[in-house]
DNA sequence: CTGAAAGCGCTAACAC
DNA sequence: GTGTTAGCGCTTTCAG
């Protein structure tokens, strides 16, 4: 495997040059530069980063570990921090824990010996001794919604009750005053229900309560979001009254509508529904689903926007405001008049057209 | 920053014996590893992998290379492929391209900057000379779907062959004679179709052949799969006679689903429908789409397997049998029995149902 | 503008 | 079992 030195030689010059002429300094002269570039081209050299970092002693690397790349919310921010850090002459490493915290520690691991600059956290497991590790290290991190900043750590702060009250409101101003918010958290995580989820429902809370005209209802569908959404469709129909729903994530919202719809119920004319996060999939089912929109590219480049300035400038970290915004699709409407009346028409001519096996 | 001789110091030994005792050598008296264990835990102490890897000469690193990790074929495939390699004692370095042929181009280098053991390839832009300098380097490679199989590429050939043949079949067994076969292609590459979609076309041609009964056609969407399928679903009633139709890629299906809905006709009782790659948001759609499955956990278990053959015991490259299923699910029904007719009754009454702007 | 040489932090013989 | 030491391939002063 060709080195420096062989491009050296064949070069007829010295490593130093070479290494300068690889590094895009201006300093070769450009008859030296060219002779150079030829014998690595002929020789196919690639520097040997390893070598490379050891005596630079830094990375230009960021890592960005996530529970699940599987989830295109996940996989768009991953991506875009990607595309934003090799603009800025990053390069990123990826890593999927799959909710495990293991993996989490040995992501973390890794990236530390590969002497990252910063890491961008967003997954639904943690642990103390890795946060602490990553302090002891002085690097850099932005986490989503820990909570703590402070002069390595910065936090995304995602707009959750903007989102929220965008979506009651919304749905208020359609006429509805009986709204129904389905939480799901991944069983997985039995320590606590994720912080990004808690703050959801308490932006519901809040954004219902000083409405005195609206009476809000709450269920939980844990487990996998679909399924968890399906079943809580029959649920919520049982317990409760309303004619609008908001799901604390689109895959229940997905598993709403299925559930609603096995029930004879149609969306939107019998209920309304709300997701949240703006899944590519709100797009695809019938009818698409409005939902609350957090901009991954905000996120993506504010993330890497913080973290350079926390590892070029030692700036210290800070609340990282990420904006949401209510996708409206058609999924909400204006609540049908006397609704248990119409239900009914509603659900006997279902049954008649779709005789059996829907 | 820690090093091994600061930890070698505080434990009283030498960086060997440090050495031995991070690398898991069972040649240190049990006493002194604890001594080690306890410098390192104190120290914070991580290896420097630059050091690593520039001492061991070799990096225990893989590659995956996909054009959009966005999509979850891909991500699934890159998850996998990094969990397999984890218990195999191998780190993975993802990157995505963005359909990019520069930055495929730039992922290339930079893994083989750092001496990456192998390599996975799924993107639809590819270039030569990217391929040449892989070859020159001897580094073992996976590709998807190229053909080339040599000493040091292996290639991952899925059954599309297969795959289409059980569409055709399943939608022939239920009756239909007339099927229509819907394509596209990103536009981003427009130095040829993606030889994957050139297999899935040429396999449909091959099943439908021998089937004097059927009659097939096929329309072209080209750019955004979601957006042309909607188009096409318009173009193919205009220009065609069927009562089925196969879409090369899931998202097609679903702009095939939302344009035929968009024309009045009802799915699956006016036309049936089968998607390609078993998107998970086939799950979600109404009603949920029938698609040919690619197994990705098979993907990325035999090209991790396959690669380390090349890598540890020097196998030659080989192709790779991905096989394929068909996911029944509920987009594909009988054909009506007098079809102009009842569709026309359909849309009709769609029509009443529907008054404006659905 | 170019060359010589001293590390960067770790591993792996090889001695003890 | 443990210590010593010569590299691994590159960058980067510092002379020239």
């Amino acid at each position: 495997m060709a080195k420096i030195d062989d491009v050296a030689k064949l070069a007829g010059v010295s490593t130093a040059t070479v290494s300068a002429v690889i590094n895009g300094q201006d300093i070769v002269k450009p008859k030296t530069r060219v002779k150079v570039l030829k014998a690595i081209q002929k020789l196919n050299y690639h520097p040997n980063l390893y070598a490379r970092g050891l005596a630079r002693g830094r990375s230009a690397m960021l890592g960005v570990i996530v529970s699940d790349i599987t989830n295109p919310f996940f996989a768009e921010i991953a991506q875009a921090v990607q595309t934003e850090a090799l603009v800025r002459g990053y390069q990123v490493l990826i890593s999927a824990t799959q909710f495990s915290v293991d993996r989490l520690s040995d992501a973390v691991r890794h990236m530390m010996g590969m002497r990252v600059d910063g890491l961008v956290i967003m997954t639904s497991e943690m642990e103390d001794s890795i946060a602490q590790s990553l302090r002891k290290r002085k690097i850099p991190a932005i986490f989503e919604d820990v909570g703590t900043v402070d002069e390595i750590t910065a936090n995304l702060r995602i707009d959750y009750e903007g989102g929220i009250s965008r979506a009651v409101n919304w749905l208020v101003e359609l006429g509805h005053e009986r709204i129904l918010f389905a939480e799901t958290h991944p069983e997985i995580v039995d320590r606590q229900k994720f912080l990004s989820h808690r703050l959801r429902a308490n932006a519901f809370r809040r954004a219902v309560h000083p409405l005195s005209n609206v009476h809000a209802s709450w269920i939980d569908c844990p487990g996998a979001a679909f399924r968890a959404g399906v079943e809580g469709a029959a649920e919520a129909l049982r317990k409760h009254d309303f004619t609008a729903a908001i799901a604390n994530a689109d895959p229940v919202a997905f598993g709403l509508l299925r559930g609603f719809r096995n029930a004879g119920k149609k969306i939107p004319q019998d209920i309304s529904l709300v997701g949240f996060d703006d899944n590519p999939a709100c797009e695809l089912t019938d009818p698409p689903l409005t939902s609350v929109s957090i901009s991954r590219q905000a996120i993506a480049v504010s993330a890497v926007e913080t973290l350079l300035k926390m590892i070029e400038n030692s700036a210290p970290g800070c609340e990282i405001h990420i904006p949401t915004e209510l996708v409206v699709r058609d999924s909400a409407a204006r609540p049908a008049q006397r609704m248990k009346r119409a239900v009914n028409q509603e659900t006997r001519r279902w049954r008649r057209e779709r005789p059996a096996g829907g």
